[in-house]
DNA sequence: CTGAAAGCGCTAACAC
DNA sequence: GTGTTAGCGCTTTCAG
């Protein structure tokens, strides 16, 4: 592979001269220009990207910090990775994706390796030890989520108060008294996931503004876990005649406990979901959701953390309001 | 950040002596060792994994190719992608996604970079220019799929010709005689990729050995698609008692085709599909599915990439045979 | 406008 | 065992 060098030899020129071509940093003569390019071309030289970046101390690779995914499937993250990795790469950034091995020490040596220009952290909890750490490091990073405390810091979130309103107002306007929530795995409660917890508290404030019987319940992100959570929910009240829920890998369970137990969807029990169109779309009946803005929060993440890279002063807090997309699954209560 | 300079210094060694400390490749005293690692330890030094790559020409992040998400919502990619950040965070190795932004010269210019180490390509097609490059390149990397010519590469597969008859075979057997396949969109099976076109001639040559009527749907991944063609599939063909298909997101709407032209599942039409666990359990009836091993896939493809960069010399050419899963959605053909 | 040379932080000969 | 030094391929002063 040629280098720099070869390229100054061939062109006649010193080798600070090709940089500067490349660059524009500084002027050169159309003449010098056009034979710099010319041997470029000859020699289909590339730049090193890795000594560029040793160099300026600047890479154009940023880190999305990819949760450790146990037992359970990972939630929809991936609706995430794929809006970052196309805003990025169409900034011509690469994506790194990485997941710690423990949390705290590992964000801080990742970053110290000098790979990557920045972050976008996810699964963000309320009280977070890499945000700390991160603005005590002055890195630059943005979140897709948000902490309790949330001073100088960048990030992008859904709603999840509006959203859970959103969710129980509309329930109530058809007439349900008793709805539940079937919530994140009580991994993510202790955890002290954002969005989990938020919900939880959205939900049983507006069960309470509408007065009526909210219960919610954690749950594991796999069918069968939705499955038995919603027996045991018909169990513990049977009056339950919605129900909400925003894990997304359950809803095969759900509607086959609601079914299993006699019951029609939305005749008898109507089901809402925070999730995706693509994933509404997969049962059946579809499912009535707010929609979770996945594309756009990572759009948006991506694009902030990118900005702020490129020496953009940028001071964005963004709460998303979701829509409310009505489908098959949700009705009026007959009761 | 304190650089070996630093702790060089602070030490009172020489440079290279840390460096020596540090990777073991030349003997050190314990006493001087001690110090140095003191130093460190003091200093919180961290290594410049950048400037180490410059130096070694190698670095310890692998990419994965991300093929460009359109319009129609990308199949389960993320399977295989959580399954690759796995290994390569377990193994120490960054995975970075990267879409190219045209097909040929793009991936080319990536890899002169030097920030990649070796590539994990995914969606490959039967006769894949990326593939000819990389093996001219003489460059480090790994195929989730293959091509048409294999000789010299790695790569790991589903075998979708013995899944394909899988599927037919079982339909055979519960005497379906009139099966529809639903196979992924036109757009895939012009750009020749290989799952598309092999499922396809696997699954005619599957029905011609049962002698039954098979006919194939190309099909776009959204529910909407899905709901069209099955109608169309069920016009054309009123006698079909049996659908496969191999398109996750598209579920939905095959389902609710169904139930709009008055059928029942399992009853009337039977349903199977090609993909993993997680969806097939999404939708209900849960689907009878070929499981396709996502994670097992993503796992040694990353894992053959790695052990081909520490200078393993590996030869691995993979087709993984599924296993039928019987779960709600098929049953014997009444017609 | 252009060239020479000093780094960026590390590795790996090459000396002693 | 340890120290010295020449790179890796580029950017960026500093001279001219």
């Amino acid at each position: 592979m040629p280098t720099m060098a070869d390229i100054a030899k061939r062109a006649g020129v010193a080798l600070s001269t090709v940089s500067h071509t490349l660059s524009g940093k500084r002027p050169v003569s159309a003449e010098v220009r056009q034979r710099v390019l010319d041997a470029i071309a000859e020699l289909e030289y590339q730049p090193h990207a890795l000594a560029r970046a040793l160099a300026t101390k600047r890479t154009r690779t940023i880190a999305l910090l990819y949760p450790k995914v146990s037992t359970s499937l990972p939630e929809p993250h991936f609706e995430f990775i794929s809006s970052i990795v196309e805003v990025a790469s169409s900034k011509n950034y690469g994506l790194l994706l990485w997941t710690p091995s423990d949390d705290d020490g590992a964000v801080l040596r990742m970053i110290q390796q000098g790979f990557i220009a920045g972050l976008v952290l996810m699964e963000v909890r309320l009280d977070d030890p890499r945000v700390e750490m991160l603005k005590k490091q002055n890195y630059p990073f943005t979140l897709i989520g948000h902490c309790r405390d949330n001073t100088g810091i960048n990030f992008v979130d859904m709603d999840f108060d509006y959203a859970l309103h959103m969710c129980v107002d509309y329930l109530a306007g058809l007439g349900h008294k008793h709805v539940a929530f079937i919530n994140h795995s009580s991994k993510l409660y202790e955890m002290g996931a954002g969005y989990v917890i938020r919900s939880h508290e959205a939900f049983m404030h507006a069960a309470e503004q509408h007065n009526l019987c909210g219960i919610v319940y954690p749950c594991e992100s796999n069918a069968q876990a939705g499955y038995e959570v919603v027996l045991a929910a018909l169990t513990e009240n049977p009056a339950t005649t919605a129900i909400i829920t925003s894990n997304a890998w359950i809803n095969g369970g759900i509607t086959r406990a609601i079914y299993d137990r006699g019951l029609k969807i939305p005749e008898d029990i109507s089901l809402m979901g925070i999730l995706s169109p693509s994933v509404a779309e997969m049962t059946t009946p579809a499912l009535t959701t707010i929609d979770f803005p996945y594309k756009e929060m990572g759009r948006i993440g991506a694009d902030m953390l990118i900005r702020q890279l490129e020496g953009e002063q940028i001071a964005t807090q963004l709460l998303l309001k979701p829509s409310l997309i009505i489908r098959q699954s949700s009705g009026p209560s007959k009761r």
